[in-house]
DNA sequence: AGCAGGATGCGCT
DNA sequence: GCGCATCCTGCTT
């Protein structure tokens, strides 16, 4: 197997918690008439389903969530804030939900094209730091969901990179979500200047906010 | 390096 | 209505 070949739907029809770890050092490729953009993954996160109280599926199927609850490889998009989208590769088998969301990346190419959708990024490192700046330089939007990451014809496409040692992975709890569950829910790449700041769960109190 | 606040659309209670 | 799997600006250490 090579670098360039892409990722089987197979490969990724696992538990979330395993093909987090596994996604990172993949690439994911975008192709659009403005041109292309490749990244180099290093920070995920993983979510499940009825048993993860932070799962957009936690409630059952909806039409928002429905990709997560289909087959493997397939990219479930979300908006959020009013202004952001983000993407998750869809895992686990057809009926079962769960996806792993895409933190954080390494701008391998279409340096210029991410930066003409990232105007506001200070660093070319931090292009793809964070998981809506990450679908940002990747140019998705909503029409982008429910793309199929593992076929060559899609627009957006997950390929097999270089792995990535097992001494260079750590584990963490997610982003912005309160979960006592002491899992490896957050894995990344050790060093990589392109993994996003981490912000710890919970709501904020009118009380905390002075 | 780290808060705080604003911008903003939409899914769900 | 409320609350987000967020980002950006601006100001303080």
């Amino acid at each position: 197997m090579r670098s360039v070949d892409q990722v089987t739907r197979e490969e990724l029809a696992h538990d979330p918690l395993r093909v987090a770890r596994d996604l990172l050092g993949r690439e994911l490729w975008s192709t659009s008439p403005q041109g292309e953009v490749r990244l180099r993954v290093v920070e995920v996160e993983a979510y499940r389903g009825g048993d993860d109280p932070a799962s957009h599926c936690y409630r059952g199927r909806t039409a928002r969530n429905a990709v997560m609850f289909g087959p493997a490889g397939y990219l479930y998009v979300y908006f959020v804030y009013g202004l952001h989208f983000c993407i998750n590769v869809v895992c686990l088998s057809d009926g079962v939900p769960g996806a792993v969301l895409l933190r954080g990346a390494e701008v391998l190419e279409g340096t210029d094209l991410a930066r003409k959708r990232r105007p506001a990024v200070r660093k070319d490192v931090q292009l793809a730091s964070g998981p809506a700046r990450l679908a940002g330089v990747l140019g998705i939007t909503r029409e982008h969901n429910g793309v199929d990451l593992t076929s060559p014809e899609s627009p957006v496409r997950l390929y097999r990179g270089t792995a990535v040692d097992e001494d260079d992975i750590r584990t963490g709890p997610r982003v912005g979500v309160a979960s006592a569950m002491d899992l490896p829910w957050r894995s990344w790449v050790d060093g990589s200047p392109s993994v996003s700041t981490y912000r710890r769960g919970g709501r904020r109190r009118a009380r905390d906010r002075g």
